[in-house]
RNA sequence: GGGCCCGUAGCUCAGCUUGGAUAGAGCAGCACCCUUCUAAGCAUCAUGGGGAAAGGUGAUGGUCGCGGGUUCAAAUCCCGUCGGGCCCGCCA
């Protein structure tokens, strides 16, 4: 909000000219700004303690320095400035900044908050990349939660957002179910996704057997082969699955723009092409002997300086390609981000994906279709478990090892920390999610969430007999998730309870959409017009109510240190002081019918649209009664 | 052998990027308030008793894992150390 950028600059130019060997530029300034306690003002700077040492001078005294010169002709929002503890402390002109924030919601309306940091440029967000084997478990939703709301919050702030899935359907993964599907002899007799994850588990149990192994292999060759039959088939189960899986992902409103299948990936020879430009620039090599003779390898040596991590004693060589001509992981994942990153150009073909996506359109790869603008992003973000982490900076290092040092720049892993279960891990391969009586699956999840919502929705009787009973549950389940899931930083690692999880208590989603509920419910009894705000600011006292538009007016920034830092959970530490600020304001002012209610309508509608804009960058859609 | 992440109230977690005033929320427990701009049910002329929560307030609760260092100032930066998780493969 124009508040801290007029205080910040009535600051940068008091400290030129009063201390203009300093070095102290607004950057510094704007770091030292911080919202005090209230007793001491409603907006500080501390640049006066870092300026100490530099002049050689106490603290307060600058500060008071800084403060008379500020005063000298200097029209702000700022009514009146102290100093205290060598901080300065300003107290805020209540009616301007009332007026500026009720009409700055307003105007802005569904973009108030938002920031123009972006420039337009373009990013891919690249989650959850399941494999296409198995149902989401709470551990994909996690992950596909974060990069959700990573892309809101990045497109709020102005970034051309696309949204890829990578389907690896050529994976020993795909091979197993392909196994299972083809020798197991079960009929699908649940959604797809489910019952395929399930037979996984079983395949799992044989693999010992070195027929088992030989057939998979097999069928992975084939796979990776791309003709014939198994590969065909292969497509199609993953296919199936990969819908089951978007049906999670649209009910829980998560969606994207594209899906890259592997086999596309292999058709398109942009393997071949990332090794060569490899090869060619030098960073990869190709081994006649030793150890690893018949590989591609890259020198760790070259790339040491990139990471600590890459410091190994034993191991001098990563290898890209196998001895037998096969692709590494890291190999695969070189050529997609090299296309990522525009470096190279298969002419990838797209056509509608056909599969459950909120109402959007999604493309996906294949043999048809016509040519489309994906791809070639500025910049890369890749929401990846923080195991991965090696990986990730290897593929980093290469791609700069290639010559593409500003391409590799852009790329940014976010390595969210995996969810475990009371019980042990949630891994795939050993069943670990379908749990003990009840599945920890991303579908299980809602059906509780919105189970508990719809039982606690019915204890209202006016919510009860409305038409919208289950709609409304259902936002408020998925709210409860998506608020538990989002509110931990993303590398913490987690450990799922279903208490915790569809904990509606205390500052929570259902929380929110309460608040939220309340407000609209308030702007309906007072019979606010939605007219433009028509300079009632003076009504403001210095009470709940400027508290709660002092927090309106922070919501930019929020947002800002949101995409710059990539964390949902900054948004959702925001959301919990509108939603507490609004809470006091609610309990302690009445709005109906108090001689202030022009100004208070007007404010409860500027919170309502803010409320609404930051749960929408946590992917959480509001109710309008509850 | 090396690297990364985590360690903050009894529990679950923010805060650390960019050092700054008494370290913040929620849950549980304690003491209260409210009954409306959001409800049930009891009695009623007004109103009263009563008291639900996805409501509010207050109090309580902290060696910020531990030990050093830098600094006017450290939860935050640096070094060391302990505990937990993860990674360093011709697996993906």
């Amino acid at each position: 909000m124009a508040l801290k950028t007029d205080f910040v600059s009535a600051i940068a130019m008091a400290v030129k000219e009063l201390y203009p060997d300093s070095a102290i530029g607004e950057a510094q300034i704007a770091a030292s700004i911080s919202a005090p306690k209230k007793d001491f003002g409603d907006i500080s700077s501390s640049i006066p303690l870092r300026l100490a040492g530099i002049a050689n001078k106490r603290p307060n005294e600058i500060a008071v320095e800084i403060i008379s010169h500020i005063r000298h002709g200097h029209e702000t929002l700022i009514k009146s400035l102290k100093e205290s503890g060598g901080y300065i402390n300003a107290i805020v002109d209540e009616t301007k900044y009332a007026d500026m924030v009720t009409l700055a919601v307003w105007e802005e309306g569904d973009r108030y908050g938002s920031s123009d940091m972006g420039s337009s440029a373009k990013v891919i967000a690249e989650f959850p990349a399941v494999n296409p084997n198995k149902p989401w478990h709470i551990g994909h939703l996690r992950n596909a939660l974060i990069g959700d709301s990573i892309s809101d919050i990045l497109e709020f702030c102005s970034y051309k957002v696309e949204r890829e899935d990578y389907i690896d359907d050529l994976g020993l993964q795909v091979a197993q179910s392909l196994w299972g599907y083809l020798k197991l002899g079960a009929q699908p007799d649940k959604k797809f996704d489910q019952w395929l994850g399930e037979q996984y588990v079983e395949v799992n149990r044989r693999i010992e057997s070195d027929d088992v192994r030989n057939e998979v292999a097999a069928l992975l060759k084939a796979l990776e082969e791309g003709t014939g039959e198994q590969a065909e088939l292969g497509r199609e189960i993953s296919h199936k699955c990969v819908e089951a899986q978007y049906q999670t992902a649209s009910s829980y409103g998560i969606y994207h723009d594209v899906m890259i299948w592997e086999s596309d990936i292999v058709r398109a020879r942009l393997l071949d092409a990332a090794i060569d430009v490899g090869l060619r620039s030098g960073a990869l090599e190709k081994r006649t002997e030793g150890k690893n003779a018949g590989c591609i390898v890259v020198d760790l040596e070259k790339i040491r300086g990139f990471a600590k991590d890459f410091d190994n004693p034993e191991e001098h060589e990563k290898v890209i390609v196998r001895s037998d001509g096969t692709a590494t992981y890291i190999a695969k994942d070189l050529a997609f981000h090299m296309w990522k990153l525009g470096i190279l150009n298969p002419g990838f073909r797209y056509s509608d994906a056909r599969v459950s996506n909120c109402g959007r359109r999604i493309f996906s790869t294949g043999k048809d279709g016509s040519a489309m603008d994906f791809g070639h992003g500025a910049a890369v973000i890749n929401i990846i478990g923080s195991e991965q982490r090696y990986a990730q900076l290897m593929l980093k290092a290469i791609i700069g090892l290639m010559g593409y040092e500003k391409e590799a720049a852009g790329i940014t892993h976010i390595p969210y920390g995996l969810v475990s279960v009371a019980g042990g891990s949630l891994s795939g391969r050993q069943g670990g999610w379908i749990g003990d009586g009840k599945a920890y699956t991303a579908d299980v999840l809602l059906l509780e969430s919105c189970a508990k919502a719809l039982e606690m929705t019915r204890l209202s009787k006016r919510i009860s007999q409305s038409a919208n009973v289950k709609t409304i549950s259902d936002a408020i389940g998925r709210a409860a998730i998506k608020f538990e899931f989002l509110r931990v930083a993303a590398q913490s690692a987690v450990v799922f309870s279903w208490e915790k999880a569809l904990s509606f208590e205390g500052i929570s989603g259902p929380y929110c959409l309460y608040s939220y509920a309340r407000a609209r419910r308030v702007l309906e009894k007072g019979g606010y017009m939605y007219n433009k705000p028509a300079g009632h600011g003076a009504m403001a006292t210095r009470g709940a109510d400027f508290e709660l538009i002092k927090v309106i007016g922070a919501a930019r920034d929020a947002v800002e240190k949101a995409g710059a830092n990539h964390s949902p959970s900054v948004i959702a530490d925001y959301v919990t002081q509108l939603a507490t600020s609004f809470s006091t304001f609610y309990e302690g002012m009445a709005v109906i019918g108090s001689h202030e209610m022009e100004f208070r309508l007007e404010l409860v509608n500027a919170y309502a649209v803010t409320m609404k804009n930051m749960l929408g960058l946590l992917g959480i859609e509001v109710v309008e009664e509850m």
